[in-house]
DNA sequence: TCTGGGGTCCTAGGACCC
DNA sequence: TCTGGGGTCCTAGGACCC
């Protein structure tokens, strides 16, 4: 144990955070929308903000907003639709410079990595100057800037960064986590949302230094096995280590969903919907040399009130037809006609074949990602983007 | 004219088996 | 004369993240 605690203490995280990503892709790509209020959407009028430029966000803007509430805020904001591939080509570019500094590099989401420098040999003061020219060939190569944090774990790097943004760089040694965590709000920490946030300050924790005083057994009983996840973070203990590139756990499950442009109860949209999802999850289930056994239908109506059924079968599966005839018959076995607002199909308990791995890489931590690499691929044929091309040196 | 789409993990109850 | 009890799988929903 002390020995963990040795080696643990010596590790140095970096994590690298593209400030207000994709809405600052599409500022770089037109320098209209530079200095000014930009929101990145799905398709308007039913969407939310996905990601909100920094003159938006003075407004009051941020993600997840609905639409109309971010144009009601900002009459001037410029709206713009996302374009997965467009990111997904600024964010290989970004991991193929990050890669030239650390080759041990987690990529966490589209728009964030965890770099392990444990063994590059600089002292840990001087990691900074390893993120400040990280950040300078970033802005001098995509026009982006990002915030870095680094830190003795993975926790403490993320909360280093967030703290900094935008275009920050904050450096925490060991010696400073505690003092740091005594003034961090609760809700700083990553698995902490509304309902635990609420939870947490009912229980009167409002900071996480706190979490760390209170009885562990406490906190075990209100969240469970959370409880005492929170309480080492509370203490700022983060042991779970940078998973290099192409070492990703394999992904669990493929889905598809959609909002309708209206609301409707007519059951050949919905069927022909069903079998559009079911076709795009069954394309990405045999991209990936994949099949499911499990169909899960979800089905939001008017009221926003969702509702989820699952069929787990026999038989694996990975066509489209057949997928649709499954999430068909699920459909049939809800029996509430009221209008639907939103249907996805997803397909889980995926088995592949160990002759067939090897030959893929899998990206694995963002959804974004894949989705985006599918759709490039889907326009301009298989394998025209993929984890080789962050292999190949860039420039 | 409110509220996207892609995921993961956890919980709790029930079925079923030995 | 009611009550076993673990282990595992399945299901539905909640919470959270990007």
């Amino acid at each position: 144990m002390r020995e963990l605690n040795v080696r643990n203490e010596n590790r140095v995280i970096l994590h690298v955070d593209m400030d207000a990503f994709f809405a600052s892709v599409e500022q770089q790509r037109n320098p209209k929308l530079r200095g000014r209020p930009v929101a990145v959407c799905g398709k308007p009028p039913r969407t939310v903000v996905v990601s909100a430029s920094y003159e938006a966000r003075s407004f009051g803007i941020q993600a997840n907003m609905s639409f109309f509430e971010a144009r009601r805020r900002c009459p001037g904001l410029r709206c713009v639709e996302g374009n997965l591939p467009r990111y997904t080509t600024a964010s290989l570019r970004v991991m193929c410079i990050l890669k030239e500094y650390c080759p041990h590099i987690e990529m966490a989401s589209i728009d964030e990595a965890f770099l392990d420098m444990t063994h590059s040999r600089l002292g840990f003061e001087s990691h900074r100057g390893t993120a400040e020219a990280i950040k300078k060939r970033i802005f001098e190569e995509l026009g982006l800037t990002c915030s870095v944090g680094v830190g003795p774990n993975k926790l403490i790097a993320k909360l280093a960064s967030s703290q900094g943004k935008p275009d920050g760089l904050i450096v925490l040694s060991a010696t400073e986590v505690p003092h740091y965590l005594d003034n961090l709000p609760i809700g700083e920490l990553w698995g902490i949302g509304p309902k635990r946030e609420e939870a947490l300050r009912s229980l009167g924790i409002q900071y996480c230094g706190d979490l760390g005083r209170v009885p562990a057994n406490l906190l075990k009983k209100r969240f469970g096995f959370f409880g005492e996840r929170l309480r080492q973070m509370g203490l700022g203990i983060d042991e779970t280590p940078v998973i290099p590139l192409g070492q990703e756990a394999y992904p669990k499950s493929f889905g598809h969903f959609v909002t309708l442009p209206e609301d409707t109860d007519d059951t050949r949209v919905i069927s022909g919907l069903l079998l559009r999802l079911s076709e795009q999850v069954g394309r990405r289930l045999r991209r990936n040399r994949l099949r499911g056994r499990r169909v899960t239908l979800t089905v939001r109506f008017s009221d926003f009130s969702t509702v989820s059924r699952q069929k787990t079968f026999a038989d694996t599966l990975n066509s489209g037809k057949e997928i649709y005839r499954l999430a068909l018959r699920i459909w049939d076995s809800i029996g509430d006609k009221r209008p639907v607002r939103l249907l996805g199909v997803r397909v889980s308990n995926l088995e592949g074949t160990s002759t067939q791995f090897p030959l893929f890489s899998w990206p694995k931590k963002s959804a974004a990602l894949w989705e985006a690499m599918d759709r490039v691929n889907d326009k301009y044929g298989d394998f025209t983007l993929t984890w080789g091309s962050l292999h190949v040196p860039p420039r």
